[in-house]
DNA sequence: TTGAAAGCGCTAACAT
DNA sequence: ATGTTAGCGCTTTCAA
């Protein structure tokens, strides 16, 4: 009643065509079942060395691939974990002849993706990737969740309510946001332990007094917590502890940093010893201005900034900035999965924090004016 | 006879655990047909209002998730491409506290992915990525390609013999290299046009006459292409056309450029007035070590790169290159791929180059000496 | 070591 | 608008 009938179309030499083998033909070109066909890539040793050559050749001949979906939904797993971030880039932008576009540089999620693919790779899995489109039954995300054994979600990608369902179904780790959903793995950056420290070196090092925050208009938990370990240090140091940042920018590119940057500048008032900017990009716009308006880094202004990104070690003077582990989270979220899939039994949820590290350039009088990494102490890291 | 026995487990108040729920869950929950559960997901127009939300209630309240390998086996697609790329980096080496790692900055996969990634998203495909490993039957390049609907290939990640079978089966298009394989589409940049501009550059515009190539010690067709250009170039300059490059080093490595400038300038003989690297981390090692050595660029040797990495903008003075549209190229391989999926009847294999473009910077005597991106006139592409 | 048979969970005609 | 019924191509006991 199956289809061995199923036709392999033959033109005159006998080379296969249009219709895609499958293990009915492969077994009837070699004269076995379709069990021995399967075992052949299964587990290759489980077959006599001639029988699986007979195997290999048919299929060779005929142009076999082992369909994934038929054996994922056979074998119940998928050897494939997924990623699913926000779509930071418009799809629809033109890509242009790639001007300033290519020093956008290393993104966030391109060292997610890095961290991940490798790790994953060292375990035979795959990487499926997919950016965050519009919610509904139909999103990708649900599509991703579907064809992978388990995978990572960047805060604020997906709607809670679908994660709730989701991870019902398949392992899922939350990165670099709050848990959201108590039964989630969740792995974050010491975000808060990191600006506190690269303040208190401010405050307790260089002695300065007069810092300026400039936050995002969105507030999103990572600049959140960020605020908060600036507001720490302060606090510690028996200075005014502000309510809110300075500035919130827009956005946090390097176009509105200079904005910011002008505007503090513009305020009536002593001008702040210090500018300290929620990531890198803003700082970086910030230097420029800055040399723009004649003020100099670090001597009559210090600027720090978040992240570590390539840029903030070549531009000038080196910016000092607290460097995240993008790269380790990915390698942790895929390792993390990969444990969940694997172990026999649920273990409870996981909560990471991954430890940054202060990296103190020039921009806040630190360090050689130049390349390198001069590079201070790692935050020791948490868990529970 | 099918699984309407197939077991929800129930807690006391009814929420579903343990075994993962199906169509046949959902539908017996809700009161309707596996067939309308399908469609809900499917085409949600296609069912009346009040059905709809009682399934997709039903869904909620069970955990529902469709499986995508039952999905891709019934309806014979995945909605996902593929993109398979070598392993640059071993997956087993140490990621360490990431000193200078971070430098590696963005490579050329990255690039390719985002472009894909990007293209994909736009069609609503989602991208599953994998870097090569050991050939054989269980290859991951043979799990990419049972799972997708088509996918790219770097030059040199997947043996050919391999490709050979897959590609009667699935659409692949062979990124930067030869197409090796008739019937597949094939991308590639003008790597020979490329260097070749950049070599009349330096002949006609900057009047040099003694260059040195430096190349690869594996001669890939990447590296062979631009040292035919280099050769076209002297050529045409009416310039002695070497038969090899001056030196191949075993790695295009930073490190391996500087010990390559190292030894060029210990040779015997007048110095070359130019180093034209078969791309830019060599150069950049290059730029490094003649400035140790007290030699000036561009006054006393000019030098050149290729590729267009972001590094090559920021290192002193700035590197002359040839930017390769890497991200393009992902997004024509991700575009080409679609069509050919949803192509009604198979239309023969495309090759087309991408054009590079010229950008003269400070190293070859051009430009502003800092930042900015002066750049030449882009090349014509071909298609065929 | 190999074969036979029963699904895996879904989509896609075809009915109704 | 909804239900019925076959498979999709593979893995997997269980026998032989």
């Amino acid at each position: 009643m199956n289809a061995l009938s199923f036709g392999v179309d033959r033109t005159g030499d006998g080379a296969a065509v249009s219709d895609t083998p499958t293990v009915y033909d492969v077994a009837e070109q070699s004269g076995v079942s379709i069990a021995t066909v399967s075992r052949v890539y299964r587990s290759p040793d489980s077959v006599r060395p001639a029988t699986r050559e007979k195997v290999l050749a048919a299929a060779r001949a005929l142009g076999y691939v082992p369909s994934g979906s038929a054996r994922g939904l056979a074998s119940r797993t998928t050897g494939i974990i997924g990623l699913c971030f926000p779509d930071y880039a418009d799809p629809d932008a033109d890509s242009g002849a790639g001007e300033g576009d290519e020093e956008a540089g290393t993104l966030y999620s391109d060292q997610i993706i890095r961290g991940m693919e490798r790790a994953a790779r060292r375990h035979g899995y795959a990487l499926l990737i997919a950016a965050s489109l519009a919610g509904g039954p139909e999103s990708l995300v649900a599509k991703v969740a579907g064809r992978v054994d388990g995978f990572a979600v960047l805060a604020r990608t997906v709607p809670t309510e679908d994660l709730e369902v989701i991870s019902r179904r398949v392992p899922v780790v939350m990165l670099a946001g709050p848990r959201e959903i108590d039964h989630m793995d969740h792995i974050e950056v010491a975000n808060r332990d990191g600006e506190y420290q690269l303040t208190r070196h401010l405050l307790a090092d260089h002695g300065l007094r007069r810092l300026a925050f400039i936050g995002s208009a969105d507030e999103s938990p990572d600049v959140g917590a960020r605020f908060e370990g600036y507001r720490d240090a302060l606090r510690e140091a028996g200075l005014p502890v502000p309510e809110a940042p300075d500035l919130r920018a827009p956005l946090m590119t390097r176009a509105e940093g200079s904005r910011a940057t002008r505007a503090l500048l513009d305020r009536p008032g002593p001008r702040p010893e210090a500018l300290v900017f929620a990531n890198d990009q803003m700082a970086v716009g910030a230097l420029h201005t800055l040399e723009e308006a004649g003020v100099r880094v670090p001597e009559d202004v210090a600027v720090t900034g978040f992240d570590g990104i390539p840029l903030s070690r070549v531009v000038r003077p080196p910016l000092t900035t607290v460097r995240q582990p993008m790269r380790r989270m990915g390698e942790e979220a895929a390792e993390l999965l990969i444990q969940r899939v694997t172990e026999a039994q649920r273990t409870p949820p996981v909560s990471r924090v991954l430890p940054v590290e202060v990296t103190r350039r020039g921009s806040c009088g630190c360090g050689e004016p130049s390349g390198g990494g001069a590079s201070g102490a790692a935050l020791p890291g948490a868990e529970g």
